[in-house]
DNA sequence: GCCTGGATTCCG
DNA sequence: GGAATCCAGGCT
């Protein structure tokens, strides 16, 4: 399958997050409904994007086509995921921040430990975790079923009522843009954390 | 080459 | 509030 409002331009990506809301991904017999993304547009029109100052050889696949996972490890520890989004050329992603558990418990109990049904994916490295995904599905597409990861379309559709809006977390710059989604008063919706620059050593 | 700091999480 | 499996990217 493909949809086409994946390839909206860049410059629309915050839609193409919020129209995210209510998808569902599956990895490894988990499947995860989405309730909180992330908007990331391209070069030069998002100070906060890895593809920010243009292409480097970890961000090459969020140039590529829509549609694809680009997989990234931060903090010496932890995977974080998203879906491409916008024209071949155009950088823009969305990150997927969180997500309820909704087939698959019990692996997704076995790789993420004995905590509470809401926490399995609460959070873009939770929710990593949860889907088994690593450095294997960077790059791979996330329509066909070539991948580790399929998505797919709500099983209940989110409407736009339930959508809420803010700054995203942990991102110093462009905190006046409103580009996380998530879907208001869900309980797997990770809390929001204000960026905290590292303390000098 | 070296150095900084990170789209986070967990623990104290 | 700080440390923790690393390492990408900017700068010298």
């Amino acid at each position: 399958m493909d949809y086409p409002w994946l390839h909206a331009p860049a410059a629309e990506v915050a839609e193409t997050a919020r129209t995210l809301l209510g998808w569902e991904l599956a990895a490894g017999g988990v499947r995860v409904r989405l309730t909180e993304v992330e908007a990331y547009a391209g070069t030069g029109e998002d100070p906060a994007s890895h593809a920010h100052r243009g292409p480097t050889p970890r961000t090459t696949v969020m140039f590529g086509p829509a549609g694809h996972a680009y997989t990234y490890f931060v903090f010496g520890m932890h995977w974080c995921l998203n879906i491409v989004c916008g024209r071949d050329g155009e950088a823009a992603a969305v990150l997927v921040r969180a997500g309820e558990v909704v087939d698959g418990l019990p692996t997704a109990r076995a790789r993420r430990g004995d905590v509470a049904d809401r926490d399995l994916a609460r959070g873009p490295a939770r929710l990593a975790v949860a889907l088994g995904v690593t450095a294997a599905a960077n790059g791979t597409c996330v329509l066909d079923g070539s991948g580790p990861l399929l998505l797919s379309p709500p099983t209940r559709p989110v409407a736009r009522a339930e959508v809420s809006a803010g700054p995203r977390v942990g991102v110093a710059a462009a905190h006046d843009v409103p580009w996380r989604f998530w879907i208001t008063g869900d309980p797997t919706v990770s809390p929001y954390r204000r960026h905290v620059p590292r303390r000098r050593t």
